[in-house]
RNA sequence: GGCCCGUUCGUCUAUCGGCUAGGACGCCAGGUUUUCAUCCUGGUAAGAGGGGUUCGACUCCCCUACGGGCUACCA
C-alpha cells in the first residue's frame, strides 16, 4: 500500500448493528491492521427522523465485544473530528455552496409532493421518472427559473434542496478492488439531492466530504452502495479531490428464502442477527444477541470473516491476529453469502474445545454455578476445572456444561424412567448393595482403584458389565450420559457415591 | 419497468486454460467409547442453459435464464 491506510466504518444510528454491519466493520478493521493503518468510526446521523438514541452506544459496545475496537472516532479524537455528522453541518453547508458556485449544483424548489405525483404518473404510464438532464429544464430549479426568481424565492424563505448537475454523455469507467471495472453511462444517472430542506446534507454529500477531510484511503462498504459509486466519483471530480479506492463487499443473505439478511430475520428464523442483545425501547421487544446466546467473540468473528472471504488454504480456525495476517480484499468473493447457523455453532464448538479448562471453569462458575444455591463444591475452582476437563469435549457453549455435568454438584433428584426400566431389573438392588460394600473397602478412592475393584468383582462373579455398570451410572448421574463412570465416582467421593447408590436402591427397588 | 452486480455440492467455498473438480458445515454408514456426546474412517452431493474463442474450457467472450442490489429531501 503506497498510501497511509485510513479506513472507516460509518454506520447510521438507526438501531442495533446487525451481523452484516459487523462483518463490514471487521473487513475494514482487518484491512487497516494488515497495512498498519487506522480504523475510524464515524456516525452518519444526517437523517434526523430515523435517529435512535441508544444505537450509537450499542455500535461501540458491539465493536468492543467483537474485539475490533476503532482507533479513531467518537471520543477518540485525532484531529479529524467531529466524527458525528450532525455536528458537522457548517462544513457541509460550505461545500454545498461551493458546488453551486462552481456550477456543479443547483437549487431545486420542487416539493416532495410534486415529485411524488410525477413519479406515480410516470409509473402509471409505464415510464421511468428520473430527474436529470432530460427534464431538469422543465422543473422548478435555478436552471429553469430566472436568477431574479430564484433569489426572490430564497429570500422569501421558500424550501429548496441542492441537486447535483450530473454531466451528460459520458461513460464512466470505475475501478472496484473486488469487482474490477464497472462501466456506467452518466445519462442514466439522476440529479441526486445533496443538500436537504432541513439544512442537512444527504448521505452522498456528507460521505464524500468526510472521507476527503478525514483522509480516507479506502472505502470498504456493502454492495448496496455500488450503484452510487458513480455519483461519488463525480463528486470527487467536482471538488477536484483525489478519490479513495473502493471495495464493495458482497451482501449477507437470509439462510432460507430470498433477499439480504435484515434486522427482522433473526427472531423469525430462530438465530441472532445482532452481536449483542437489543431491547427496542419503544416496543420493549427483545432481540437475541450472539453474546447472550453464549458465543465467544473469537468464534463469532472467525465465522463472520469466512462469510465472503477465505484465505485460499484449508485452515478455517483463525485468531484475530492470524486473520489480520491472512486478509486481503482480492480474496473477498463477489457473490452474496447465506448465513449458516450450523457452521456458526461449529466454529463456537471449535473454540470451546481449544479453550483452557481453567478459563471455561471460571465462566461456568460465574455464569451458572454462582447463581445456583446449595450446590456441592460450587466455589471450588480446582474441582470445577476438573469437572470441565471431563465434560468439555461434549459441550459447545458454557451453558451446556450444566446439563452435561450438574450431577457433579448435586445428587440426582430423579431417574430417567426409560433408562431405569432398562437398567434396573429384578435383583439389581442386591448387586448394588454388594457394590456399596466393595466401594466402602477402598481406601484410596481413585478412578483407577474403583475401576479395578469393581471390574475384578464383576469378572469373579461372572456378572456381565452392563448389569452392574448401567445401574451404577444411573445411580450417580440419573441418566445414561456423562464421562467415564469411575471418574464421576472418584470426583464426587466415596461417601457421596455410596449415598447415591443407597438412594437409588431405596427409590428404584 | 430502468440501471448495476453476481451465478461451482443443500450451505460456505478452492480452482486464476490441462480436473479423476479439493476442503468445511450438514446428512448417511461403519468404528472407538461396555452410557451419551466427542472423536476417527468412509460415503452422499456441484460447474444455470445455449452459443462462440482454443489443441483443450468451471476458468476468456456473447446471449438467455435465474439470483441479488439500487432506483427517497433513508443510509
Amino acid at each position: 500500500m503506497p498510501k497511509n491506510v485510513r479506513v472507516r466504518f460509518a454506520p447510521s444510528p438507526t438501531g442495533p448493528l446487525h451481523i452484516g454491519g459487523v462483518r463490514t466493520a471487521l473487513y475494514n478493521y482487518l484491512f487497516a491492521k494488515k497495512h498498519g493503518g487506522t480504523f475510524i468510526l464515524r456516525i452518519e446521523d444526517t437523517d434526523q427522523k430515523r435517529y435512535v438514541a441508544n444505537a450509537e452506544k450499542y455500535i461501540i459496545e458491539a465493536l468492543e465485544w467483537s474485539g475490533i475496537p476503532y482507533d479513531e472516532g467518537l471520543e477518540k479524537e485525532a484531529g479529524y473530528g467531529p466524527y458525528r455528522q450532525s455536528e458537522r453541518k457548517e462544513i457541509y453547508q460550505k461545500y454545498a455552496q461551493q458546488l453551486v458556485d462552481a456550477g456543479w449544483g443547483y437549487y431545486a424548489f420542487d416539493t416532495a409532493e410534486e415529485l411524488d405525483k410525477q413519479r406515480k404518473n410516470s409509473e402509471a404510464n409505464k415510464e421511468t421518472f428520473i430527474y436529470n438532464w432530460h427534464n431538469r429544464s422543465e422543473m422548478n430549479n435555478s436552471l429553469s427559473l430566472s436568477k431574479e426568481e430564484v433569489d426572490r424565492r430564497i429570500a422569501a424563505g421558500d424550501n429548496y434542496v441542492i441537486r447535483f448537475k450530473t454531466p451528460k454523455d459520458e461513460i464512466l469507467v470505475l475501478q472496484d478492488l473486488i469487482r474490477g471495472e464497472v462501466k456506467i453511462d452518466t445519462n442514466v444517472l439522476d440529479d441526486k439531492v445533496l443538500y436537504k430542506t432541513d439544512g442537512m446534507p444527504t448521505y452522498h454529500l456528507a460521505n464524500i466530504i468526510d472521507d476527503h477531510l478525514m483522509e480516507i484511503s479506502h472505502v470498504i462498504r456493502g454492495e448496496e452502495w455500488l450503484p452510487s459509486m458513480a455519483l461519488h466519483i463525480l463528486l470527487y471530480r467536482a471538488f477536484d479531490w483525489e478519490a479513495p479506492e473502493f471495495a464493495h463487499l458482497p451482501l449477507l443473505m437470509k439462510p432460507v428464502g430470498k433477499g439480504k439478511l435484515s434486522k427482522r430475520d433473526g427472531d423469525k428464523l430462530g438465530f441472532p442477527v445482532f452481536p449483542l442483545e437489543y431491547t427496542n425501547k419503544s416496543t420493549n421487544e427483545v432481540s437475541r444477541g450472539y453474546r447472550e446466546d453464549g458465543y465467544f467473540p473469537e468464534a463469532f468473528i472467525n465465522m463472520l470473516a469466512f462469510l465472503g472471504w477465505n484465505p485460499g488454504t484449508e485452515q478455517e480456525i483463525f485468531s484475530l491476529e492470524e486473520l489480520i495476517q491472512a486478509f486481503s480484499l482480492e480474496r473477498v468473493s463477489k457473490s452474496g453469502a447465506k448465513f449458516n447457523l450450523d457452521k456458526t455453532k461449529w466454529f463456537q464448538q471449535q473454540y470451546m474445545q481449544r479453550a483452557d479448562d481453567s478459563e471455561i471453569a471460571r465462566m461456568f462458575q460465574t455464569d451458572i454455578l454462582s447463581k445456583a444455591e446449595n450446590l456441592t463444591n460450587q466455589n471450588d475452582t480446582k474441582y470445577i476445572t476438573k469437572v470441565v476437563s471431563l465434560i468439555k469435549e461434549r459441550a459447545t457453549f458454557v451453558a451446556d456444561l450444566w446439563d452435561l455435568g450438574h450431577y457433579f454438584f448435586e445428587t440426582p433428584s430423579s431417574y430417567d424412567p426409560k433408562v431405569a426400566k432398562k437398567a434396573w431389573k429384578e435383583g439389581t438392588d442386591n448387586l448394588m448393595k454388594e457394590v456399596i460394600i466393595i466401594l466402602d473397602e477402598i481406601s484410596d478412592f481413585s478412578s483407577e482403584n474403583i475401576e479395578t475393584n469393581i471390574k475384578t468383582w464383576i469378572q469373579e462373579k461372572e456378572l456381565g458389565f452392563g448389569k452392574v455398570l448401567m445401574p451404577f451410572r444411573l445411580s450417580l448421574v440419573g441418566s445414561m450420559q456423562g464421562p467415564h463412570v469411575f471418574d464421576i465416582a472418584a470426583m464426587i467421593g466415596k461417601d457421596e457415591t455410596i449415598s447415591r447408590i443407597q438412594k437409588a436402591i431405596n427409590q428404584l427397588s
